[in-house]
Order: structure tokens, then C-alpha cells, then sequence
RNA sequence: GGCCCCGUAGCUCAACUGGAUAGAGCAUCAGCCUUCUAAGCUGACGGUUGCAGGUUCGAGUCCUGCCGGGGUCGCCA
């Protein structure tokens, strides 16, 4: 239960019976009303603006809205004081039993905590990585991967029915360079002595391995014919051979798609054809010349007739070519085709994740999907900057050319894979990151991984020796959540209750707003809420987990420390990082 | 030059999609280990939210124009 929607709908309701009872004018529209936690815990627990919102619209002072409201709010069970604050907010304060019930709430649910059905199982389609299947994946690529997962498993959590999705760029002019480049490597498995790898063609290693499978799997057969003959076949050997470089990488990584999409099937099957005279018979197609990019002249710019798409007509600024001069489509009439195809799969909600060199293409895939749907979907493109790799501070100099190309597997075999993960999740996406590969393995508070895991760790480790103390207790969900809650009176045990009760609510909002980061954010929050507890029981003996000669009590922490591990655990399992019960 | 993103404490970043006195960590300073992990905690110091207007009960958040940083810009994908 998100208690704040919760509390939300008793406002609502007690507004609905003061408009029929005449004491606030009747139709109001109660859409913006929110009830929050206030931003200082001093206001009190939950907090609304009602009286704020509804005040213009009712023609009435938004204090004497609040005077009304407040009478009826103080009323209820759960409330032990309601009131009017500052310019019109109403404030309220939960009794302590009612936060003991909310624990009960955490420890019977167990990691399912925080699941909700705000998504009200609308199909969203989110799309990440779709690396090129050209090469092994870098670290830019790798936070796009976590940032989709992370995301996608959030959407999951709210109630959306989600679908991760790779898209394979095989269609275009690279994947034939590809298929060169194996060639060569193929040549070289044979026996030739290849020399340097000619440019244009992509000189990695990793196709070494690849030309050697293909030598022993098929022979001297692609020696003896010309590249019309063998370009198709080794094409195809090749992609798969670094999708499966790609799929291994994102293994590593933890994450997985659901569906793997290939441009190449979609243009083969036709979606492009259909997709462009679905857009010609709304006569959204013309030939046209544009104009040049103002202030930036491309030296060989020449006026040509091209294949365009109105975007214009939905928010792009300049229509685009779908048409190569060849007759071919471009890589965008593909993409259109794409999504297209991914609206009549039945998706209404579209995410894509993208790396920061994409942004220019956004407004034109807004467009397109506007077009292509006739408005019925909606596309959200999350743009993840780049990654500045550093090691102690020093940023770690790349170079293809050189060799010192970090690929995203070295990292995770660096630092590991829950690292990786977290680190990624620690900025919005539209925000530059950092990844400092020597601070990431530091074990302080400066690492909010080791930070947040520690806390579980902690947690365990009085779970533990609670087992050896207080043999009679079982350590169950369900069992601790039948203890004398109410034995939980301190403030720093009732304020890691609230910051756990938090939870459903930031998955729903990170859901909504398509923020995965926030998750990670909450996660340090609750990380601190717990070792101030734990500190607490130093300065005052009291306060410790286990109290000797109080098994009521000490059950009742254990509750409380259950709950706080089930709520961290819910939280990393949405990250992808597993807990850990002992720091070594 | 057009478009997109960013600009918040000395540094790295939050701010619940428009709410109250803008919050954390690092750094600096002052405290807390005979104790379930001090791998941590408590406090102090630190702000004209790049600048100037506008919208409104209320703006870091929305709008306009500047300044600074990054990205991108017709048959590359």
C-alpha cells in the first residue's frame, strides 16, 4: 500500500462530503491535489496542498478551506494531530501504532514490498543497448544497459507489463565492413599473412577468434569465390558471432532482453514498404529539396531532390530524408518502420535509451511515432551522457588505435558486477558520471554501494548473533511481524519505519517519471536512517537491537531490523545488485 | 548559426515533475570505540540555485532573452 494515495482518497472523500454539505462550493476539480511527506519531518508525518489548490476555483481563502478540512481530518483513527501551516498546507502526525502497522505491513509482504498496480498493467515496451553488433561493448553502453534494466524492473515493480528489447542494427553499411573484416581475419586463420589491417575495416581482436571458427566450420570455401558470393553468408556468421560477444557482455553485467529485434527481418518482411504508404495515403510524403544546416555549410553541399517526411508537422524542425539517392531507405525509414511495428505488437508506451550522440535524432522520432500511431503511443527517449572513466582520480586515457580501449567487460571483471550496476544508477541520466574505477572498490561511506550494503550487512550480522542469544525468537516475516510493534517508541525507530514506508511511493513515482536512479538515492537514504539507529545504541545502551531480560522488546527490533533488510533487499533486487549478509 | 542536455555550498550531487526555512556526502573544525563490525555516527561552518525579466497564492523546477560548458546538425548507423 502506498499510504500516501492512501491518505490522498480519505482527503478527496472528506472533500467530496464538505461539497454536499455545502461548505465548499460543489464541482471542484481535485486532480491536483497531492499529499506528500513534507520536505521537514517538524510539519509533521503526511502533508497536503488542498486547501492551496482549491482555493482560486472555490473563491474562498485557502486557510479557511484548510480551517474546514483540518475539523474533519483530526477526527480520523490514525491521525493524532491535524493543522493548518503556513500559507494553507494541512499537516498531520500518524500515531505510533499506526507505524507499528505499517512494519507488520513491510515483514508480511517480504521483498514483494513496494509492488504496486499504479501501472495498471499498461504493455511498455522499453528498448537499451541495441549496440551496433559490430565489436564487444564499451562502458557508455553498459550504462545504457543498467539504466534500461533498472528501469524496466522499476515499471515492473508499479504494475506495468514490461518488455525488454535489443534492436540489431544488421542492415546497414557497417555490418558489410564487418563481414570484410572477418574475411581478412578468416584469410589470416588460413595461413595468410594478412599485415596490417587496412583502414576502414575494424582491426579488433576479437574477430580473431571469429575467423578462426569460420575457417574450421566451412574450410577454404570462401577463398575460392568473389565477395558478391560470399558477403551474405559471412555477414550473417559474423553478426551472430558478436551478438553472442554482446550477449555474453551483458551477461556479465546481469542484464537480459526478451526480444532481440533484427532491422534486416523487419526490412525483408516488408514493415518498411508499409509503414511509408501507410505514411503516403495521409500524404505526410513529398520530394523536396532542403536547405543546408545554417551557419555550418558542409563543404560538399549540393541541392538534391529527396523522399521526405513531413516531421515538421509534428514538432521537428526540418523534414526528414527517408530515401537515399540510390532508391535505398535510410537508416531512419528503418527506424520508423521499427517502431511502427512495435505500436501494432501492441505497445502504447514506448522508452528507448539511448547514448547522449543520439539527441539530435530525438525530435524527429517523437515525430515519427506521433505520425505512425496517429498519436495513440507515446515514446519517451532517455539520453544517458557520457561515463568518464577514472582511476583515483585520474581519467583513464582511451584510445582504439593504441590499444588502451577499456572495454565494458574489464571493468566488470574489475569491480564486479553489483558495482557496475549501482555506480550506473547514482546519477540521472542526463547527468555526466563519474566512474572512478579505485573509489568504487573503497569501503567507505564515500561508496554509496559498499554504503548501502553495508547497512544489510549490519543488520544480518545482529540477526545473527540473535539467533545464538535469543534461540526462542524465529527470525520469519510473518512471525516477527506478530510482535509488540508498539514496544517501537523512539524517534529513530519510528523514522526508519517512515523512510521503509517510503517505498512504494518511490517506485511508483520512479515508474512515472522513468528515473531508475531515484531507487539508488532512496536506498543511501534508508542506509542512514539505519546506522543513525545503530549509533544511537552506542550512546544509549537502551536503544541496542538486543536487550537482555526483554525478549518482548528485543523481538520487536528484530522486527524492525527484519523489516529495514527486506525493504534494502526489495530495492537492490530492482537494481539488479544482489545483498550481501557479511562485508569481508 | 539551428536544435537538445547541463549550470544549485570550495568539490561531487539531491530536491518526491510548482510547495513551506533549497538538502546530503566530501573537504575544514569540534566530539563519540571496556559495546551487536568506528568499514560507522553526532554537531559546527558553508547559498543572490549562471544573469535579467515574466507567469502565480507560491519558481531551483514552467515561459522569454542573454552568459558559460557539452553534444549534435542532408543519402553514418
Amino acid at each position: 500500500m502506498n499510504l500516501f494515495n492512501y491518505f490522498r482518497s480519505i482527503v478527496v472523500q472528506s472533500l467530496k462530503e464538505m461539497s454536499e454539505g455545502g461548505e465548499i462550493p460543489p464541482g471542484l476539480d481535485f486532480s491536483k491535489i497531492t499529499v506528500e511527506p513534507p520536505r521537514d519531518a517538524s510539519h509533521g508525518d503526511i502533508s497536503t496542498n488542498a486547501a492551496m489548490v482549491l482555493a482560486k476555483p472555490a473563491g474562498m481563502k485557502p486557510r479557511d478551506i484548510a480551517e474546514i478540512l483540518v475539523e474533519r481530518l483530526d477526527l480520523l483513527g490514525d491521525v493524532t494531530r491535524a493543522e493548518v501551516a503556513g500559507p494553507g498546507f494541512i499537516n498531520m502526525t500518524l500515531s505510533d501504532e499506526f507505524w507499528g502497522k505499517r512494519l507488520a505491513d513491510v515483514l508480511e509482504a517480504g521483498t514483494a514490498y513496494g509492488t504496486g498496480t499504479a501501472g495498471e498493467g499498461v504493455q511498455v515496451n522499453v528498448e537499451y543497448v541495441s549496440a551496433n553488433p559490430t565489436g564487444p561493448m564499451h562502458v557508455g553502453h553498459g550504462r545504457g544497459a543498467v539504466v534500461g534494466d533498472a528501469l524496466a524492473s522499476v515499471l515492473e515493480k508499479a504494475g506495468y507489463s514490461v518488455t525488454r528489447e535489443y534492436y540489431i542494427n544488421d542492415a546497414g553499411a557497417q555490418v558489410d565492413t564487418l563481414a570484410r573484416s572477418l574475411h581478412l581475419r578468416y584469410r589470416e586463420a588460413l595461413g595468410e599473412d594478412i599485415g596490417e589491417i587496412p583502414e576502414g575495416l575494424y582491426p579488433g581482436d576479437y574477430l580473431v577468434p571469429a575467423g578462426q571458427a569460420l575457417a574450421e566450420r566451412d574450410g577454404d570455401v570462401w577463398l575460392k569465390v568473389s565477395e558478391e558470393e560470399w558477403l551474405s553468408e559471412i555477414r550473417s556468421f559474423a553478426i551472430s558471432a558478436m551478438l553472442d560477444l554482446i550477449r555474453d557482455d551483458l551477461k556479465a553485467l546481469g542484464v537480459c532482453h526478451d526480444v532481440f529485434s533484427s532491422e534486416r527481418a523487419l526490412v525483408d518482411a516488408g514493415a518498411v514498404d508499409e509503414a511509408f504508404s501507410y505514411l503516403q495515403d495521409k500524404g505526410l510524403i513529398y520530394t523536396g529539396v532542403l536547405e543546408p544546416p545554417k551557419g555550418k555549410k558542409p563543404d560538399d553541399w549540393e541541392p538534391r531532390p529527396q523522399t521526405l517526411f513531413r516531421a515538421t508537422e509534428f514538432g521537428d524542425d526540418v523534414d526528414r530524408p527517408l530515401k537515399k539517392s540510390d532508391g535505398t531507405w535510410t537508416y531512419f525509414a528503418n527506424d520508423m518502420a521499427y517502431h511502427r511495428d512495435k505500436y501494432r505488437r501492441g505497445f502504447t508506451s514506448l522508452i528507448n535509451v539511448w547514448g547522449a550522440d543520439h539527441g539530435g535524432y530525438v525530435k524527429r522520432m517523437e515525430a515519427g511515432v506521433k505520425a505512425l500511431t496517429d498519436g495513440a503511443a507515446t515514446i519517451d527517449v532517455k539520453l544517458c551522457q557520457m561515463v568518464n572513466l577514472l582511476e583515483a582520480g585520474e581519467p583513464v586515457k582511451m584510445s582504439k588505435r593504441a590499444g588502451t580501449f577499456i572495454t565494458l567487460r574489464s571493468v566488470i571483471d574489475k569491480v564486479g558486477k553489483d558495482v557496475a550496476r549501482f555506480i550506473m544508477l547514482t546519477r540521472k541520466n542526463d547527468a555526466q558520471l563519474d566512474f572512478d574505477l579505485a573509489k568504487v572498490l573503497e569501503q567507505s561511506k564515500d561508496n554509496p554501494v559498499f554504503y548501502v550494503q553495508y547497512a544489510h550487512a549490519r543488520i544480518h550480522s545482529v540477526l545473527r548473533h540473535a539467533s545464538e542469544q535469543f534461540p526462542g525468537i524465529g527470525q520469519d516475516g510473518h512471525e516477527l511481524a506478530k510482535a509488540r510493534l508498539d514496544r517501537l517508541t523512539d524517534p529513530a525507530e519510528l523514522g526508519l519505519i517512515k523512510q521503509m514506508s517510503v517505498w512504494p511511493r518511490i517506485v511508483e513515482s520512479a515508474a512515472e517519471a522513468h528515473e531508475p536512479h531515484r531507487v539508488a538515492f532512496f536506498l543511501n537514504d534508508l542506509a542512514s536512517h539505519f546506522h543513525a539507529l545503530w549509533n544511537k545504541g552506542k550512546d544509549d545502551t537502551s536503544l541496542r537491537f538486543l536487550v537482555e531480560g526483554d525478549e518482548e522488546l528485543t523481538r520487536a527490533r528484530l522486527a524492525l531490523l527484519r523489516g529495514a533488510g527486506t525493504v534494502i533487499a526489495s530495492g537492490l533486487d530492482v537494481l539488479g545488485v544482489k545483498p550481501v549478509e557479511e562485508m569481508r
